[in-house]
RNA sequence: GGGUAGGUGGCGGAGUGGUCAAUCGCACCUGACUGUAAAUCAGGCGACUUCGGUCUACGGGGGUUCGAAUCCCUCCCUGCCCA
């Protein structure tokens, strides 16, 4: 690639959905000079489940690995062993070798979906943090003070709010940090949730007496509520979803937050994004949106499908052409048949729906909970809800 | 070690002897509206029901009472303060 093309990506790399560089210059230079860095990035195989979120980290990490840089995932399993202290269980099991191998195998395949992993390599952080004497780690933990760990923002909040703060959380940015020390990270990336794990890097390299890495902190984007985007929130789009899901959770985001998800999730051209927003009318630019995240993960055909199927769905609110068809006997009642659908996961449940209008056969509303289906109802199509459908043979 | 406050539905959080299947908010479901599964509005939101009710639930166990989420005993768990 000439230079200008690699300027431009390297002004690209450094600012779309980038929150803060440091040290920017630094970094610049380093990428401009054509050695070959060593990106790093911290991951929690507690949760094997990726989410949108965490793929604008991966997609940067995509752009260095075009300009040829290697990418180095640290799996954090001696954290994830010790286990997550904001968890209220304190039962809670550690995680196994074997959970944190499978979680890690599942990470590794959506994660491939965006890099190419046999140019990834993998380090498990239990090879070198537990092997950490006590007297090595208060060394590290001497570059740190109090008054630095409490003025973080989270904790700050959590400490006036009253809430319990372990000792062993101050013990996290250590080992992130020392993570860096060990594969000698030349960049660190993250969201700006971790800005201080991701400065401890930087600290506890200083103090080994090696050159401190820069950091490159992405934006965290918003859920499709518009709340922060967490598993815990269930506001999440998966990379796992399939298609369809895929692009009605993108379809279902609020108007206001297409244009930062044309940017963090997606690699159309910023020129193309601003056309787009600015031509089409907001709904045709949303459609376009999902085609584009749901072809990064399932490809340009599956994309089109799910977008086909959206349309026809509910924009013009017509049947799917690939329903479900099942054989049921004679004398059903509409209410077991909901239930053995999984359309309702009560008896109770599915009354409700029928008895809110939410029941339709043939595309009449049904509203007698003790509706019988028989022969009459022969290949008729049973509505439930906004998207469950299926046809029906009367044996 | 001492003191103190707590453990309620998916979550947050009311309720301190009956009218509590438990106010309310979030999430969720259905409907209306709409270019969208957005926003807004209306209704619903433990299970079973022959729609009269019945059963299971307020950290675990036991007890008092005609009756307990509410009182007593006991066990478990957690927060905060002091040392």
């Amino acid at each position: 690639m000439d230079e200008n093309e690699k300027q431009k990506l390297i002004d690209e790399l450094l600012s779309r959905g980038v929150a803060e560089v440091i040290d920017r210059e630094h970094l610049r230079h380093r990428l401009v000079s054509g050695e070959t860095l060593r990106i790093k990035l911290g991951i929690d195989p507690t949760s094997p489940n990726i989410h949108l979120g965490r793929s604008v980290t991966l997609l940067k990490l995509r752009d260095f690995q075009a300009l040829g840089h290697t990418i180095v995932f640290i799996v954090g399993d001696f954290t994830g062993q010790i286990g997550d202290t904001s968890d209220k269980e304190s039962e809670r099991p550690m995680l196994s070798r074997e959970m944190v191998r499978e979680n890690m195998a599942t990470y590794a395949e959506q994660a491939g979906k965006i890099l190419d992993m046999t140019r990834v390599e993998i380090h498990a952080n239990s090879t070198w943090l537990s092997k950490l004497t006590f007297s090595d780690i208060g060394k590290e933990a001497d570059a740190f003070s109090v008054a630095e760990f409490i003025a973080r923002e989270n904790i700050r909040k959590r400490l006036d709010a009253g809430k319990r703060v372990s000792l062993r959380e101050m013990l996290y940015p250590l080992m992130q940090g020392h993570d860096s020390v060990e594969v000698s990270a030349d960049v660190e990336i993250g969201g700006t949730d971790q800005r201080f794990n991701l400065l401890a890097g930087r600290k506890l390299q200083e103090h080994a007496g090696s050159e401190p890495q820069d950091i490159l902190m992405t934006n965290l984007i918003p859920g499709t509520d518009g709340r922060k985007m967490s598993s815990s929130w269930g506001n999440t789009i998966n990379l796992l979803d399939p298609p369809r899901d895929m692009f009605g959770k993108v379809m279902s985001v609020p108007d206001t937050l297409v244009e930062t998800y044309f940017i963090h999730c997606t690699r159309v051209p910023r020129e193309e994004v601003s056309l787009v927003l600015r031509s089409e009318n907001p709904r045709d630019a949303k459609l376009r949106l999902g085609r584009e995240i749901v072809a990064i993960y399932h490809g340009v055909e599956a994309a089109g499908d799910a977008e086909d199927a959206f349309v026809s769905l509910f924009s013009k609110r017509e049947v799917p052409r690939d329903l479900r068809e099942v054989t049921i006997s004679e004398g059903k009642s509409l209410l077991d048949f909901l239930v053995e659908q999984d359309f309702a996961n009560s008896r109770a449940e599915a009354r409700r729906k029928i008895e809110q209008g939410g029941v339709e056969i043939n595309g009449e509303k049904i509203l007698d909970r003790d509706f019988v289906l028989t022969s009459r109802e022969n290949l008729a199509i049973i509505h439930c809800g906004k998207k469950d459908f299926v046809k029906i043979h009367i044996l």
